[in-house]
RNA sequence: GGAGAGAUGGCUGAGCGGUCGAAAGCGGCGGUCUUGAAAACCGUUGAGCCCUUGCGGGUUCCGGGGGUUCGAAUCCCUCUCUCUCCGCCA
């Protein structure tokens, strides 16, 4: 959510940042509902002070004992007057509220204007595209000797599921705890386990909803829950309605979770393999910092990413998402797309977002301000390092051998018990 | 699943339908004292919104929603959550 008073004191530059996007949002309208909203607020709360006024008299009246009749038929219209006026206001606050959550963050500055993903940039890149002495195979071919079973998963629930089995299985889970450790040890990060299951509030609170609905499995049922389709839902969402002390910043948690996507919308897109499955796992950082320091953090937050790809050894680049590509709910994003052989070129493998207030304001997560001894909205972020799923496509793709077999990188040596996957 | 008890400010915890945004304590902040600190003492300290250049004024909020009333933290209905006991269960 933007600050209202953006909106309304810098209207034009509202207007041009969903230019930048692509966005369209009936702004006119918004104006003209934020004219009506305050008409009547001023409406509503002088009907209020007025019943106020008078239901003081009438206290004061009948403790000294004095007949209050007078003084309540002079009352008799104003419950329906204040009624009527509440009524309006509530209309046109809910219809103001609905478009309000409906537009899309500011955009930082530094983000280059584009009209589609293939005007991201590239900011960075790290390792060269691996060379083979043979005609490298996709992970989908490589697996299916390995016990990577694309049928057990449709068998079991449909298109866009994988069952892994043995050391694949087992490699999946070391990805996972290595980039933990990792994570924990080395970066300063606080391991939170959290639900899978969250209710549409807080869903609300990170930007998936309304607008993205589509995305989300909900789940049946009286309780309003849906299917966390990131841990950026429920860990950003741990300092919800929270008012925190200035010296608890900046928070920086890491959570390992599975996620769950509908990919509306995304019918024939990457149908071979597991990049795009409905079910996956990731590994999540989300970091909760002063607004003096987020775009540091936005930096720190996308190496501590790298960094997973650096020990994995993985040729990498890093992307800044242009604006009609970038999130919703962020300001600014990075992606990181590692080199896979089997398809000749960089995939997504993670995504790095500052948020500044967005999420925040939405869920209404501040800290105090020693200054102003205010509460003042936190910058939220979050990145995935990495997305568990694609990082093993990564490792199988790069580190495989002429005869089928798979090395283990180094840094997962321990965690497998051994050297090559056969 | 059955029986009961609760939900109040950063925290703990009072609160007869009227002068209650709310006692008290803790914590925080400022000050006195001190070489400094602690202790003690004094003062101060909720959040959001609206009007106003400013000073300031108004309004809403006591888990959520609805109702009764001139007036609700307080009464009624309902939902959610928490705790205790019994049963069941990973």
């Amino acid at each position: 959510m933007l600050d209202p008073k953006l909106i309304r004191q810098e209207n034009a530059t509202v207007v041009a940042m969903l230019a930048r996007r692509g966005a369209t949002v009936d702004m006119a309208r918004i104006n003209q509902l934020e004219e009506q909203r305050r008409e009547l607020q001023m409406q509503v709360q002088a009907l209020q002070n007025a019943r106020n006024q008078h239901a003081k008299k009438v206290g004061h009246a009948k403790a000294s004992g004095a007949d209050v009749g007078a003084l309540l038929a002079e009352v008799a219209d104003l419950g329906g007057q204040l009624t009527a006026a509440e009524s309006a206001f509530n209309t046109v606050q809910d219809a103001l509220q609905q478009l309000l959550a409906l537009i899309p963050n500011m955009l930082h500055d530094s983000v280059p204007t584009g009209k589609s993903e293939a005007d991201n940039q590239v900011v960075r890149s790290w390792g060269e595209p691996s060379q083979f002495n043979f005609t490298p195979k996709d992970h989908v071919e490589l697996g299916a000797n390995l016990g990577l079973d694309f049928a057990a998963g449709a068998k079991l629930s449909g298109a866009r599921f994988v069952v892994m089995r043995n050391q694949l299985a087992k490699l999946h889970r070391a990805l996972a705890q290595f980039m933990l450790d990792l994570h924990v040890k080395s970066h300063g990060y606080t391991e939170v386990a959290v639900p899978f299951i969250v209710n549409g509030n807080t869903l609300f609170g990170t930007g998936q909803l309304p607008k993205m609905r589509e995305d989300l499995f909900a789940i049946d049922g009286e309780m309003n829950y849906y299917l966390i389709p990131t841990a950026e839902v429920p860990v950003t969402s741990l300092v919800a309605d929270a008012i925190l002390e200035l010296n608890q910043l900046p928070l920086k948690f890491v959570c390992h979770s599975p996620c769950f996507r509908s990919e509306a919308g995304s019918y024939g897109k990457d149908t071979r393999g597991m990049i795009r499955q409905h079910q996956f796992e990731k590994v999540e950082l989300v970091q909760i910092v002063h607004p003096d320091h987020s775009y540091a953090a936005l930096e720190e937050l996308t190496s501590h990413a790298e960094m997973i790809l650096q020990k994995l050894e993985l040729p990498y680049r890093v992307m800044a998402l242009c604006s009609a590509d970038i999130g919703f709910a962020a300001t600014k994003t990075y992606d990181l797309e590692v080199w896979l052989p089997g398809q000749n070129c960089y995939r997504e493998i993670s995504s790095c977002s500052n948020t500044e207030t967005f999420q925040a304001r939405r869920m209404k997560a501040r800290y105090r301000d020693t200054a102003t001894s205010k509460p003042e909205l936190v910058h939220t972020l979050n990145g995935s390092a990495l997305a568990v799923g694609r990082t093993l496509v990564a490792v199988l793709e790069n580190y495989q051998q002429a005869d089928g077999s798979i090395k283990v990188p180094a840094a997962l040596q321990a965690y497998m018990g051994c050297e090559v996957i056969v």
